[in-house]
DNA sequence: CGCGTTTTTGAAGCCCCTCAAGTGTAGTGG
DNA sequence: CCACTACACTTGAGGGGCTTCAAAAACGCG
């Protein structure tokens, strides 16, 4: 009885049934929370690391002009925080974007996990350099690329994403995902991602309604984006 | 008899002499490479990992347009890779930015260190995490600030960071970064980073020739960049 | 000194933003 | 079943921030 957390750490390293029945009683402790739901904010002191199991949810910060910055997005099997170990307080917000299952583990349960699997440490440790990846990735996007190359990246990444988590059918795919938290994502404005949207739809690449995504010609997509799979790493391989 | 990369992690964790002596161990390989020497690039196998013990360096990604985008500066003490143990492949190249001292630590001993000294792999795991929330600043600064914010908010991290190192003196640092390598950083191009930098002298907030930054008014500074150094965590503990 | 690189300054243009209004589209309650 | 409301999406017009192109001045280093 395992969760999407667990496989996606076993699609990073190889556990044994006892990691693996280790980690699932770590998500014990689960519960719903509605669209829209701060799991922690900035300023918070950390105490428990999230785990998504079902919907998503993103990183953010808050400017004090008014913007808001999106800096990750989390989906079903993502780690909400490694920072409890870290952190004395947190230095961005995470809330989700849809309805969600979301497991916590305290801070004493993690540690001990830390200490006594190595198999499990190391597997954090790989989504952890995984999401660095991610982060560098963006980073290129908003400093070098154009709009419409940066909001091909970002579907042909949460395409991808989604893809290796199988829950990608013909190329199509479930993406609960606003045109204005695109541009909060994005660094755009949503009255210029819209056009971006119609620009792709267009030329006949892709089409996005409310909550779902459909590729149409994922090869001219990439090459639009100038987008390279090899920075997701091991996340790839369980597609293949 | 320590070093820049020791010190570092000491300011994370407490080290025991034995993991000090350890860490200075494994920095034994020691070398000196010129200035734009490529450590490592995009699509090499990484064999082990760098760490710098004088001199800069940064993380960058060439596009196939021809730009350069800089996703990271590194200073004595940093790390260059952990991504030995997990990536088949860089996603990314480094480069030195001045003649520089690196040390090389193989896969093995690395290996060997995570897996009999707690410490030390909890030391390095702070600096992963530090390091992603500067990854984190730098999306945020790209996405939502203006440039003037963003030219400001890069010389505040460089600055602060170089103060934790305690090589500032009276807001004078050594900050030998061209105008070329800040624009390939923020995003932006040289012709315009050269404008704001005129923007900042200007309104007498800092000063910047060519290998030295003096900072006139860091309060006035970091309310332009609408700088929060708190993301940096444990980097600044030291400098108090 | 001489050469390459960096810095500086100017002029023109484009990309994306801002402001504004109108059009769907869900969900709610009468 | 149809207002009514609250959002999200769409489209237009105009402006500003940053880029592009170009060339001169200053710097650093053999």
């Amino acid at each position: 009885m395992s969760n999407a957390f667990v496989e996606k750490l076993r699609g990073y390293v190889s556990l044994t049934e006892e990691d693996t029945r280790l980690l699932t009683a770590a998500c014990a402790m689960q519960r719903d929370v509605p669209a829209r739901y701060d799991l922690i904010r900035e300023g918070d002191k950390p105490v428990s690391v999230f785990v998504m199991l079902e919907g998503w949810a993103c990183r953010y910060k808050l400017l004090p002009e008014g913007g808001r910055q999106i800096t990750a997005f989390l989906m079903p099997g993502d780690f909400c925080d490694m920072h409890v170990a870290v952190l004395d307080e947190m230095d961005h917000s995470i809330a989700t974007l849809t309805p969600a299952r979301v497991a916590t583990i305290d801070r004493a349960k993690m540690e001990k996990l830390i200490e006594t699997r190595p198999a499990i440490t190391r597997a954090f440790w790989r989504t952890q350099l995984v999401d660095e990846g991610v982060l560098r990735a963006w980073i290129v996007c908003m400093g070098r690329r154009s709009s419409v190359q940066r909001v091909a990246h970002l579907l042909c990444e949460l395409y991808v994403r989604a893809r290796s988590m199988g829950v990608v059918d013909a190329g199509r795919c479930e993406l609960p995902i606003s045109q204005i938290v695109l541009a909060d994502a994005l660094g755009l404005t949503p009255v210029h991602v819209n056009r971006v949207l119609r620009q792709l739809r267009l030329c006949g690449t892709m089409a996005k309604s409310a909550r779902m995504l459909v590729i149409v010609d994922i090869v001219q997509m990439a090459a639009i984006a100038g987008f390279d799979e090899n920075y997701l790493h091991q996340r790839l391989k369980r597609a293949a």
